[in-house]
DNA sequence: TTGATTTAAGCAACCGGTTGCATAAATGTT
DNA sequence: AACATTTATGCAACCGGTTGCTTAAATCAA
């Protein structure tokens, strides 16, 4: 069908091995030699079959994806387009392809993965979550191949390399802001102890809160879905609580934003009657009405530094195993005010 | 290293071609036969190397899928994930692998292209976009590759299979439905024309305000970007004209929020003082303040379609080429109100 | 000029499967 | 029992590259 490198080598007067050392720019060969096959394999309009090249070199140039792929239960929606854009820039520059998981469920999504790595399709892999629970990772340390995780491994974080925020400290971060501001009855949404990330930032809460010596009711440690109705649900009990809360910690700006809305109907307004943080600080936190202070969490970077640390892991498997922290910076906008006595 | 389908010949003395018909369970093996061959895999943990497959087969079982990977200008943020998602939900059916493009500017999109289809990498390709001047989609057709577009193509539309939304109707519905409202001086933001979308709504809008007997001004027409300040520059250019538009027609749900905030620091009133509609009909529509009236564009659909489609192009390569719309429908909520007199 | 050394190219095995064709074994027919 | 069919398996070429090793040619040293 298409031109082969034996093509090239019978109309060149060469043999086929020299037409591939020309293509990897050999050393061996002659820059005369060079030219006049680089030559002809324009005339013929020569193509490079990749597959040939991965069986042969054992190397695919191509990094995974496990991602949560559901709808609203996965990535806060801006975290998964902005997380890739992170990955691509990394893999374009190496000239790494990305391959995507496609399963719904977990299983299907464990499957998916298995094929990937046991039928040598990616030469790593990059999870996009951490889990409890969760049989994809175990299976990737088993198989030996490298990856990493994005967000904190729950088992074996020593030997695993991951990528992820200090969510304990940003999550305290947060706390703290509000708490400077004079809040005490501060209540912690998004509390999904699935999800390490979710475990932690709660720890977080709950640390700063008793560092500053203020107990934390049950009451006020909420767990949310990406669902405009359960939202609203979740802030319509704390506000009927006999003593709601005065400020609001929220795991996303699309929350946050369904929290705004939500409390608007019921005539509060932000922050002047309850301040609210969010994470993520995506475009909405920026033209919410009012704007959002919301912490940074550095998507598009986590995703670069994954990305990164994937590609020496590929390049040199036995490496230490590191893992980084990138740092988080609350962005200061109008939904946090000094509490009203 | 791993276990090929020779060791596994050898320990269950049969043929590797045997072995390979019964991985395939191929008619042409006894069950017998089979259920042994089967056994000694299992015990020798024996993976299928794809690309070996891949190699023998000349099918890859994968799709690629281009796409604009920028940050801002690109895709309304919450296209991108949706339309993954559709597309995604094929292929774990099919059992087929997505591919992406990592490239950011227009000549690595289209090296990238290039590589995988050059490369021999994918079976078919979907384009997540249709733009003017565009390389990709000509390179495409010369291929001779499977590819499908979302959205309307802007060459040789009767030989391309597309998935797309009737933009130019669902435009002229966004209108109408305001003109129904008794608005008639209706701004409409987005005219992107390089992009097919942009240009094609907005002759939906121009042929319902001219349906309509009415005169359209070019100052009621403005394209923008997905950039908060650029937004309410836009609005603000609107509102500061002698005769200010009394409805809005936003091409995203992003946007509009932008648009609202803007609308909202002039102390306008929405739907009061000014009525917008919105496209995509996202989660922020749903919970933004008030809710939006959007245009639900079903972007899963059209993902989930253009899969199907490429799928059985790739199948049968000589087929009719089809191309299908998929329906818009109005989400009423609130933002859109009857115009005061 | 001759032998040693460097440089350039070719040979052939290999990566791990798939598949058309040949052949052996099993079954059926008369 | 002898031959025609059917069914099950094996052989070997092939997919399109890569790479260790060998060999031929060119350059160098003496």
């Amino acid at each position: 069908m298409s031109v082969t490198i034996k093509d090239v080598a019978a109309r060149a007067n060469v043999a086929p091995s020299t037409v591939s050392r020309v293509i990897s720019d050999s050393p061996l060969i002659s820059e005369k030699t060079k030219r006049k096959v680089h030559k002809i394999m324009d005339e013929m309009g020569y193509q490079l079959n990749y597959n040939a090249r991965i069986l042969a070199q054992k190397s695919t140039k191509t990094i995974g994806i496990v991602m949560k792929n559901s709808t609203k239960e996965s990535m806060h929606n801006t975290f998964f387009p902005e997380v890739i854009r992170g990955i691509s820039a990394l893999c374009s520059k190496y000239d790494f392809s990305i391959s995507l998981t496609t399963g719904e469920s977990e299983e299907e999504i464990f499957n998916d993965t298995v094929k990937m790595v046991g039928g040598k399709r990616v030469d790593g892999i990059i999870v996009l979550y951490s889990k409890k629970d969760d049989k994809v990772v175990p299976y990737l340390l088993e198989s030996g191949i490298p990856f990493v995780v994005i967000g904190k491994p729950l088992i074996e974080s020593g030997n695993i390399m991951f990528v992820d925020n200090d969510n304990v400290q940003a999550a305290k971060e947060a706390t703290n802001y509000l708490l400077n501001f004079g809040h005490e009855k501060i209540a912690y949404i998004g509390a999904d102890t699935e999800f390490e990330v979710g475990e932690a930032r709660l720890n977080g809460f709950l640390q700063a809160m008793r560092d500053k010596g203020l107990d934390v009711s049950n009451a006020y440690i909420k767990d949310t879905q990406m669902d405009p109705n359960h939202g609203k649900q979740v802030v319509a009990e704390l506000m009927d609580l006999a003593e709601p809360p005065t400020a609001l910690i929220i795991p996303n700006d699309l929350n946050a934003l369904i929290a705004l809305t939500s409390l608007g109907e019921r005539n509060l307004k932000v922050p002047d009657d309850v301040s609210i943080i969010s994470f993520n600080n995506s475009m909405i936190s920026e033209v919410s009405n009012p704007p959002l202070t919301s912490v940074d969490i550095q998507i598009f970077q986590l995703g670069h530094e994954a990305a990164n640390c994937l590609i020496e892991l590929i390049n040199d498997p036995d490496m230490f195993k590191k893992s980084v922290i990138i740092p988080t910076v609350i962005h200061e906008r109008s939904s946090c005010t000094t509490l009203k006595v």
